[in-house]
DNA sequence: CGCGGGTTTGATGATGCTCAAGCCCGGTGG
DNA sequence: CCACCGGGCTTGAGCATCATCAAACCCGCG
């Protein structure tokens, strides 16, 4: 069950977990469950927990004043999901996080943070990832400004085939930021 | 000319600096003078060094596949510089950083980068700009993908009005992804 | 005085959004 | 076993927003 966890720490690290720090983990990250459609994270709540996915299918979108969502992430397996802003911060957040799929993970709550912070593997990778988050941000805004919608749905294909299997397209499209009627249409008289 | 520096890290960090960490800091960061057009970074170099800008203002842009700037961040006083992911990675850049304005700034070579983050004030800084950085481009994101030409430049200038008084805006519009001339449209027939 | 960078203005057209309708398909209940 | 329902996907028509291209303008400076 934390085995995941477990890899996902080292693969991002050069140091490893001993055995007590393994511990440590099981004892601050709890399982838990949800089924479709529930949520991990309302609107103008704190997110008080962080998870990391071991089997499932998450989004995190927000909702505009006229109703109408906007997907921020699709998430699967291994990865991570919390509000950043409002966990580290404890502010009330603008997003929704949901399953998509009925969902395993493991989560965490706020209060251990620092415990878990002082892990020097998990410290590293928490950096690790700031690092490669930042990068990628970076890039997904370059593609927002500057690519065509077709452009944006070849890159997703080609970065996130996975998760094209999972998803239903409007949601995609959300996430890209285009109509689904455009997507749609992108995907008819077309190549690949 | 280290005050700035010293004042910006303990501005984001609970802790402070010893005079020894001070002297360190200063062993590892040098003076730097960049004339205008000057490049501090060129693509395909890897950039070995990361500044702190003291005084004046640079620009980060990309050039496209048809010779078009598209320009990825504006930086004046108090801003850090450098690509991130060539710095820390040591890879090659895809980036151009030159000076707008004659500029002053403090540099650190990569290889003294582990000294200056042993400094746990140091340490702490980075940390907090990472989780700000990080939340200001999901904004940037957001607002890319969701807003009017309009709407963006009404952002811009609510979010960095001193930007507005020091670039010409033919480079802001590169900036916020919409064409000069829309963004000369926009501010003619303007409310406030 | 003339040059050059920056800005403005106008005309035109592409891209992609909106709205509206119909379709496809899998699941449910009669 | 079939009819219906609903979510998702497709298709079409019209339209708004912006980018593009081209020309003129403005102004500080050598």
């Amino acid at each position: 069950m934390y085995e995941s966890l477990f890899n996902y720490i080292s693969l991002y690290s050069t140091e490893s977990l001993s055995e007590t720090e393994k511990e440590l983990i099981k004892s601050i990250w709890e399982p838990k469950r949800l089924k479709k459609h529930q949520f991990f994270l309302e609107e103008n709540k704190v997110c008080t927990y962080t998870g990391f996915i071991l089997k499932g299918a998450l989004r995190q979108y927000r909702v505009d004043n006229v109703g109408v969502e906007h997907i921020i992430q699709l998430a699967i397996e291994n990865w991570w999901v919390a509000d950043r802003d409002s966990f580290f911060n404890r502010t009330p957040s603008k997003y929704y996080i949901d399953a998509w799929e009925t969902t395993q993970l493991l989560i965490m709550h706020r209060d251990n943070l620092d415990a878990f912070l002082k892990i020097p593997a998990v410290k590293e990778m928490f950096w690790e990832m700031n690092q490669k988050n930042h990068i990628a941000s970076q890039k997904r805004l370059d593609d927002a400004m500057n690519l065509s919608a077709a452009g944006k749905y070849h890159n997703f294909q080609d970065q996130y085939p996975e998760l094209i299997q999972r998803f239903p397209q409007h949601q995609i499209a959300s996430y890209l930021g285009i109509a689904k009627e455009t997507l749609s249409r992108l995907r008819r008289p077309s190549a690949k």
